[in-house]
RNA sequence: GGGCAGGUACCGAAGUGGUCAACCGGGGCAGACUGUAAAUCUGCUGGGCUCCGCCCUACGGAGGUUCGAAUCCUUCCCUGCCCA
């Protein structure tokens, strides 16, 4: 029914940066074969930001390899801690989510997830069910199952705390929390990011503590951003999301540094490690051209998420947009009260600009254009009555027609 | 509770009475170039107007001094450090 121990290791290992410890987890994979029973593989989902983007994908990917060893995923929606409201960084005091709020959030997520995950072997459960019950003198208890010199171990807390930025007392009882979970589902391995590291192994602690035999821990590397250099993250608005169209991901997938082609192609397009190698020294010895190395990847990226002939389409429009600056295929339309407006104005009125002020910007700077033809006075009337093509940029287009 | 240091635009960080819509860096946007929405270079980066100039809003909040304040005073809120 199981693959074999070493099959199932080298599936794991893929990719992974770390397994820890390992000949734990080949003794809990020898004994589920032996009984033929499944291990339990948790995976903790933050349902405050449910748009999932293609670094989710890379943990996502893992727990579907697991599903597919024939062992249980189990997505634990985190809709108790996002109740609270994580406050970590330099963000400001995020809004507090009502239950019910993240509730619908873990929905979305969760369908979300499913593009990568298989509806079987999976089970899905919120944290609030447990965490929501413990009270106080729980919270103690679980407390005191740890020290404040083994939370501030942690690489930012205590970076945090050596350079002056506050750390608050719940932030410190977030990983305890995370641990929690663990102790609750039992969990035999818990996969994350690199960054999760440290929860992760408190997890063992806290396991240990509770009597359950400690989970073992995977950790997948953090996919950076289109940006090249954070991780890709929502609110940096460096994500290519997993629910993106195939032109953007397309485009965004086509606007990353030229450095980072290998690891997309690793992590983000799942290609094999032999083609990564030949790509990577292709890139190096100049045989390999990087805009086809990218092409190629986005368009294998395109194709997990959508359809062949959706990466191909994209790809076209791309050549179409970028290589030949002809228009693409589709153009949104707009109508218009006015029959006629001044340039400026009808930026605005059309949201290709945010203000006057950042029109008249982008019309000096000579970023816009009327019917293919670039106008640079900000108060040209523009007549409505028959339709007309706005470009602003080099990615926005828009038809506009009097009503 | 006491002492000290701070709170400036998306982020970081200058600025200590007028020349400040506020240096600089990052980010973002636009342009040039290209191999792409890579890299590099250049410009822009609060809002409105009757638009080569004028007006409004903004330097934690609220008051005040002054012809004039991000800059001085009062008070409140917030953060860090040290002491108790």
């Amino acid at each position: 029914m199981f693959p074999s121990v070493n099959e199932q290791m080298d599936v794991i290992r893929d990719g992974a940066i770390e397994v820890l410890p390992e000949d734990e987890l080949v003794r809990k994979i020898e004994n589920s074969i032996k009984n033929n029973k499944p291990l339990n593989i948790k995976l903790g989902a933050d349902p405050s930001r449910p748009d999932l983007h293609i670094g989710h994908a890379v943990v996502l990917h893992k727990l579907r390899q697991f599903q597919d060893l024939g062992h249980k995923a189990i997505l634990i929606i985190g809709d108790f801690t996002a109740m609270i409201g994580d406050p970590t960084g330099k963000s400001k005091t995020r809004p507090q989510l009502t239950l019910e709020e993240t509730r619908i959030n873990g929905q979305s997520y969760l369908e979300q997830a499913t593009i990568i995950l298989k509806k079987e072997n999976l089970e899905v459960v919120y944290n609030s069910d447990w965490l929501g019950k413990m009270n106080f003198s729980d919270v103690i208890q679980l407390a005191a199952r740890y020290t404040v010199a083994q939370l501030l171990e942690r690489d930012d807390f205590s970076k945090r705390f050596k350079s002056g930025i506050p750390i608050s007392v719940h932030e410190l009882l977030y990983p305890l929390a995370q641990a929690m979970d663990s102790a609750q589902i039992k969990a035999d391995v818990e996969l994350g990011g690199t960054d999760q590291k440290f929860n992760l192994i408190v997890g063992r602690e806290i396991q240990k503590a509770y009597g359950i035999e400690p989970q073992c821990i995977v950790t997948m590397p953090l996919l950076e951003g289109t940006d090249g250099v954070e991780k890709m993250s929502k609110s940096l608005d460096n994500y290519i999301a997993l629910t993106d169209t195939p032109k953007e991901m397309f485009g965004k997938v086509m606007s990353i540094p030229d450095a980072l082609i290998t690891r997309y192609m690793r992590y983000a397009a799942f290609s094999p490690e032999n083609q990564a190698v030949a790509v990577e020294k292709g890139l190096a010895n100049g045989t390999v051209h990087p805009r086809n190395a990218k092409v190629e990847t986005a368009m294998k990226i395109v194709e997990l998420y959508h359809s062949k002939q959706a990466a191909e389409a994209a790809f076209e429009e791309f050549e179409r947009i970028f290589k030949n600056k002809e228009l693409p295929d589709e153009i949104e339309e707009m109508q218009i009260d006015n029959s006629e407006m001044g340039l400026m104005d009808l930026l605005v009125a059309t949201g290709l600009a945010p203000s006057k002020k950042e029109a008249k910007r982008l019309i000096e700077q000579g970023g816009v254009f009327v019917d293919q033809n670039k106008v640079d006075d900000p108060f040209q009337k523009i007549d409505l009555k028959s339709k007309r093509l706005l470009k602003v940029g080099k990615r926005k287009f828009l038809y506009v027609l009097a009503k």
